[in-house]
DNA sequence: AGTAGACAGTCCACAATGGAACGTAGCGCA
DNA sequence: TGCGCTACGTTCCATTGTGGACTGTCTACT
């Protein structure tokens, strides 16, 4: 059984515990959602087909066309089997970056402007993986690495906005002349 | 014109000068590509999309069927105003992150050894990135910000894989009691 | 002259995104 | 009692993006 790794994951989650599409959704983004982007439609769409295969089974729906999905046997080892596997290469998208990577034809001030708003999310990022820690770490402790990934990754987030504001500042002592910002 | 940000990023490799597809695949994944996926045949597509709403043209194909585009006056300014907008969100996946949340479920020298691939690939990064700094900041300053944000990146990642390897190293002295890894 | 390897592009099945749309259950309160 | 708000739960679809296979061409080297 080849699972792609967004199914993987949906397993995964249900070898906690029963969950419907809408819990998955939910506990995903509210854990490694950051890192393991997964949208609502995938979801459901997955949770069909992983029926179909006989992965996951849910009984008949209950209130709210609610349907609880539950692991398998075969589930749970079509998941174990995936585990197994070297994990595909990473997928990366940072519109920021894209927009910084183009800042030469950027207004300095809107720059600076949007590295303001990125460090208070990245902030708040920080503050809330800070919050949890100490209680995710009792109780799961894998889970809890990933939860210290993201706050690695948040303080040299915001430790590069440090950067960009430094690079702004000194362009603008220097009179904005080296290279010639502000291209149009 | 809504552009999306695939085609967006592409206008902006064609500001420094006209390239082919085959040129912005080579530019973008020798630049942001770490951080901004972009395939092959997203960019074939986008370009045809491009060229027929009037962003980019191209002469008559060269020599192996090269099809050169080149910014138009009104590519230059649907670039701009996609500058203007607030980026979109983030988009991360990082398989290797959904291995280690679930890293309770696999043996321990099997995550040891996940680790150690991932190290290398981290060290190889941040030594390109040094490498390459120098050159880049001299001649293209926003450009180097997008990578020293990869040192960063890179950094804090080998950083954490030290975390994960400092987390099973105690697991295994304590005689991996504790919470009962390896599931099943 | 032969061929390996970079160059350049097409095609297609499949995966994933982002929203809109739709309905339901439960609660808070006038 | 009934009203409406909010959280719950799912479906659908157009668009975007991925990954790999495939075809051909030019260059440099042997």
């Amino acid at each position: 059984m080849e699972l792609n790794s967004t199914a993987a994951s949906l397993l995964g989650f249900l070898h906690e515990q029963p969950r419907s599409g809408y819990d998955l959704e939910v506990v995903i983004d509210g854990s490694i959602g950051r890192f393991w982007n997964v949208t609502r439609s995938q979801i459901y769409r997955e949770l069909r087909e992983l029926e179909a295969a006989g992965l996951v089974s849910s009984g008949e729906p209950g209130a709210r066309a609610r349907r609880v999905y539950r692991l398998t046997a075969r589930g749970r080892a079509a998941f174990g089997s995936w585990l197994e596997r070297e994990p595909p290469r990473d997928l990366i998208r940072i519109p920021f970056l894209l927009q910084v990577f183009f800042g030469d034809a950027l207004a300095p001030d809107a720059l600076a402007a949007r590295v303001g708003a990125r460090r208070a999310l990245h902030q708040a990022e920080c503050e809330e993986y800070r919050r949890r820690l100490p209680e995710v770490e009792a109780e799961a402790p894998f889970p809890a690495l990933t939860m210290r990934f993201g706050l690695r990754y948040a303080e040299a987030s915001l430790a590069w906005l440090d950067d960009i504001d430094a690079f702004i500042a000194r362009r603008k002592r220097r009179g904005k002349s080296v290279g010639g910002n502000r291209r149009r």
